[in-house]
DNA sequence: GTGAAAGCGCTAACAT
DNA sequence: ATGTTAGCGCTTTCAC
C-alpha cells in the first residue's frame, strides 16, 4: 500500500501539499494540485484511515447497537438513523448483540476504543456497557430501550400509552379474560408495556415473562391455554406475537372466536397474514431519524442537559382482535 | 482519556511492560503484572484501538456489506457470519448498501481505509467497488452474489437449479403459461435465476425484471396481469414475491386457483401467509457460515487459489402452486 | 524480565 | 503557497 510520502515524491511535493490537496481545507496551487492528483491516480493511493484518525483523535463513524438483527423493527429503525447520518457526514457501523449482554459489552467496549464519533444503542441490559459508556466521553443515544434513566438522550415510544390503548381495545370489542405476554425484565420496553396492559386491566393480571423471541411467545401462549386459558392475548412485541399465531394455529385455537390477539411493534406482512394481526405500530423510521438528529446535536455541543423524547404509537385494529 | 503512558507513570513501570501485561504475550514479572492491572482499574484505562491498529496496521474486524438490510435474507446471512467470526476472533459490523452501488463504493472504500481485517459481499453491482476491492490486498469474499467472476472466494447456491425446479414444478402441476419476475440484469442472481426459468419453459418466455424489492414485484406483476396474463408465475426473490402476492390480493385473483406462484428465498411465516407461498428456500445461515469460514481461511493464508463454494437450493412446496 | 527508542501514516502548527 | 517538523498512542525490536 502505498502511503502519503510515496505520492509526495512522486509528485515531487511534500507530504503536506498531498495532504491539503486531499482535504481541500486550504488553497493550493492549481499546477500542484493536478500533479498531486495525478500521482494519486497512478499510484492508486487510498489514504489510510487509521492514521488519519489516530492523527485527528476523532472519526466520522457512528456504531448503531441493536438487540436482534432479525426484528424488522430494527431494520426499519436503522434505515432511519443510515438516512440521516449520512446527510451529516457520518457512515453507519451495526453491531447485532442478539439480546445478549455480553456481546453488547464487546460491542460498546469495541466502539469507545475505536473512537467512535457516536453511539446509538438499543440495549438488551449489559450494566457494564451502560457504566462504561456513561463513563466515556463518546456522545451516546439511547433508542427505543433506556439505558441509565434520563442520564443520555433517549428516543422512545409511549410504550406505557400503546399497551394501554391495545389492552383496552380488546376490553372494549368484549373480551373478558385478558393476558399478556411481555419481554424481559429489567428491559424498558417491557416494563413499561407490561405497566400499560396493569392500568388498563380491571380484572386480576395474567402475565407471562419471555424473552422477546418468537420461540418464546410460542411457549408462552402454550403455557397460558394450558393453564389459565385466556380469551384475549397483548403480545409486547412483533416476533412473540408470531410465536403466539403459530402456537394457537397448531393447537387449532380459532382467532380471533376463540382468541383476540393485538401485538406490539407491526410486523411486515401483517396484512398478508390470516387472520390479519391488529398491532400497536411504532414510527419505526422516525425513531431512528430522530436518535440520529440527537447524537448528531450531541457530537455538535457535547454539553448540555440530556433530552428525552417520547413518540406516540398508533393502533392498527385488524382481523385478529374483531370479536 | 487516559494513555498507556499515564498507566506506566502511575503503576511505576515502562510503558512497553504496561503493552505486554495487557497483550500477554511475553512473561512479565507477577508483581509487576498486579501493579499495572491496579493502575489500569484505577485509572480506568482503556486501550486506543486506533493506534493500535495503526501500530499493527491490522485490525480484528470484519466489514460484511449487504444490499438490503429490510431483507430477512440477508440477516439471516449475517447471523452465520457473525457465529463463525466471533470463533475466529472476529468482531462484524454490517454495511447496508440499500442496492445503492454508490453507497456500497463508499463503503467498500471506507472499509480499505479502515484497514479492515476482511470485507465479506453481496454486491449491488458497483464496478467501481468491486475493482477497488480487487486492487487492494484486503481478503475478500463474496456472498450471494458475484463479484468478479472466480477471481475472490465466493459462496452461493445453485440459483439456476432452483430457479429450473420452481418452473418445471409450475409446469408439471399443470399451469400453461409460466411468466418470471427477475432482478436487475448485472446482478448475478437474478440472471442466472433467469437462466434456470428459461431453460425449464417450453413456450415463449414471459419476463419481467425489477429491482429485488417489494414495490417492483407488485408493479411487475401488475405489468403482466394487463398485458400477457400468465397463469402462473416464478418471482426471484422473496420481497418481491411478497409484492406479487399483495398485488393479486389487490386484483382479487385467486391463488393458486387464477394464478400459481412460486417464489425464490424463503421468507419468515411463509407458512402463516394465507395462501402459504412455494418458494425456493436457500440455507441462508449456512450460506454465512460457509462465506465467513472461507474469509478466516483466507486471512491465513492470503496465497492460493481462490474457490467457489456451490450450496443447494430446495424446494418447498406450499399452498400457491397446489393446483 | 524490563526499559529505551523508533516508527506505523497522517495532519496541523509553525516557519519560510 | 509550500515545506519542515512534531506527535497522535501504541507495539516491538533491540539492548541490557
Amino acid at each position: 500500500m502505498p502511503t502519503i510520502y510515496d505520492v509526495a515524491r512522486h509528485a515531487e511535493v511534500s507530504a503536506a501539499t498531498v495532504s491539503r490537496v486531499l482535504n481541500g481545507n486550504q488553497t493550493v496551487d492549481p499546477a500542484m494540485t493536478a500533479r498531486v492528483l495525478k500521482a494519486v491516480r497512478e499510484l492508486g493511493y487510498r489514504p489510510n484511515a487509521v492514521a488519519r484518525n489516530l492523527r485527528r483523535s476523532r472519526t466520522t463513524l457512528w456504531a448503531v447497537i441493536i438487540s436482534d438483527i432479525g426484528n424488522p423493527f430494527f431494520t426499519a429503525m436503522v434505515r432511519g438513523i443510515e438516512d440521516v447520518a449520512q446527510q451529516a457526514g457520518y457512515s453507519v457501523v451495526l453491531c447485532n448483540t442478539d439480546e445478549d449482554p455480553e456481546k453488547e459489552n464487546t460491542y460498546v467496549t469495541a466502539a469507545l476504543s475505536q473512537q467512535m464519533a457516536g453511539v446509538i444503542i438499543s440495549s438488551s441490559g449489559s450494566a457494564k456497557a451502560a457504566k462504561h459508556l456513561m463513563e466515556s466521553s463518546t456522545p451516546v443515544v439511547a433508542i427505543d430501550r433506556e439505558l441509565a434513566k434520563g442520564a443520555v438522550d433517549t428516543v422512545m415510544v409511549d410504550n406505557e400509552g400503546g399497551a394501554y390503548a391495545a389492552t383496552r381495545h380488546l376490553i372494549d370489542v368484549g373480551y373478558r379474560r385478558v393476558a399478556c405476554v411481555t419481554g424481559p425484565a429489567g428491559v424498558s420496553t417491557a416494563d413499561r408495556r407490561l405497566r400499560g396492559y396493569t392500568k388498563a386491566i380491571e380484572t386480576a393480571p395474567i402475565v407471562r415473562r419471555a424473552d422477546f423471541r418468537e420461540q418464546g411467545g410460542f411457549d408462552a401462549m402454550a403455557s397460558l391455554l394450558d393453564d389459565e386459558r385466556p380469551d384475549a392475548v397483548f403480545v409486547a412485541n412483533n416476533l412473540m406475537a408470531i410465536g403466539a399465531l403459530r402456537c394457537l394455529a397448531a393447537r387449532d385455537v380459532g382467532i380471533p372466536g376463540e382468541m383476540g390477539v393485538v401485538g406490539f411493534d407491526d410486523i411486515p406482512w401483517a396484512d398478508l397474514i390470516r387472520p390479519s394481526l391488529t398491532t400497536v405500530a411504532q414510527p419505526t423510521y422516525e425513531l431512528g431519524r430522530v436518535a440520529a438528529r440527537l447524537l448528531a446535536d450531541r457530537i455538535e455541543s457535547p454539553s448540555g442537559k440530556p433530552s428525552t423524547i417520547i413518540l406516540p404509537a398508533e393502533m392498527h385494529v385488524r382481523q385478529s382482535s374483531s370479536r
